[in-house]
DNA sequence: CCTAATTGCTCTAGTCGCTATAGGTTCAAG
DNA sequence: CTTGAACCTATAGCGACTAGAGCAATTAGG
């Protein structure tokens, strides 16, 4: 029982203070008992199960998934063929996202190469915008905008 | 003057009818006359208008980047040092997310390769989630998931 | 022991880019 | 003229947080 407070918590797992009353909210964390006053106080089972978690994230699975996980890793006699699937899935999602953004890539770079730095009316990366046909191929690929780095 | 409704734009756009209205209602998509009953009729331009949205979208831009291009390419005499710079921090947006998403990838592919399929107690799915020294390096990567293929 | 600064608490609302639903209206084909 | 598909508005929901207000508890220093 190392008797954490959120703040100390959130600087040994990496996850936001505010990202663990969620995760705690959504019941993705267990409740910790509460100081006399009210405040949170965790131990070392929870560092544990929060880490578990973050790594998860990195990795790209879904809180779904990783409620699915936690319940897996909590049963150790089962078949780890459900484990197994959700990560070969996870593997796949990720490989059609690279695939993806390597062709975004691809594209992105020729506009910004061939931009000749003139006027907008000659810009590469307007004219390809507005004219699908300037690029080379299909990519519709991965929507989805990452986290300010 | 094509004279189209908004199921025909989306067919010809593809982009999806709710998308299209709710384009129109943060001011992405200029909004189109009406017909005697109230319903959007648009014409090429908007269909043009649309297009340039739908391929910026599947190059990774926010709807904010969008607006910006959308305004520059109505102002052809422009400089298109802006547009450069908005494509350049595109893409290198997009080379960081396929750097993190490279290093999730093999961790992934560690995991599945090297689970046993037996029970969870000895599944590398699971001790690799629970245990982040197991995995080579950091790899706090990409947290988005990406839309249904 | 007292005070001040930091950290904590709850609650609500906002982010992004849509997507879904409900409940009603208009249009176009037959 | 009838039918049914496509249209309309408005609101709420998704995932995974993040931000802010306004207040309470804790902790370190003196």
């Amino acid at each position: 029982m190392s008797d954490l407070s959120i703040g100390r918590l959130s600087g040994l797992s990496g996850v936001k203070v505010p990202t663990i009353r969620y995760y705690e909210s959504i019941g993705m964390l267990d409740a910790p008992p509460r100081s006399p006053g009210g405040q949170r106080r965790y131990g070392d089972a929870h560092l544990e199960q929060l880490r578990f978690i973050r790594h998860g994230r990195d990795l790209g699975f879904g809180l779904d998934d990783l409620r699915a996980l936690q319940d897996l890793s909590s049963r150790p006699d089962q078949s780890c063929e459900e484990a197994d699937r959700i990560a070969r899935r996870q593997l796949q999602d990720v490989e059609r996202r690279l695939a993806g953004l390597e062709a975004v890539r691809q594209e992105l770079l020729r506009m910004v190469e061939r931009c000749s730095h003139g006027v907008v009316d000659e810009c590469r990366v307007i004219q390809t915008l507005s004219d699908h046909a300037l690029c080379s191929h299909e990519h519709a690929a991965d929507h989805t905008r990452s986290k300010a780095g």
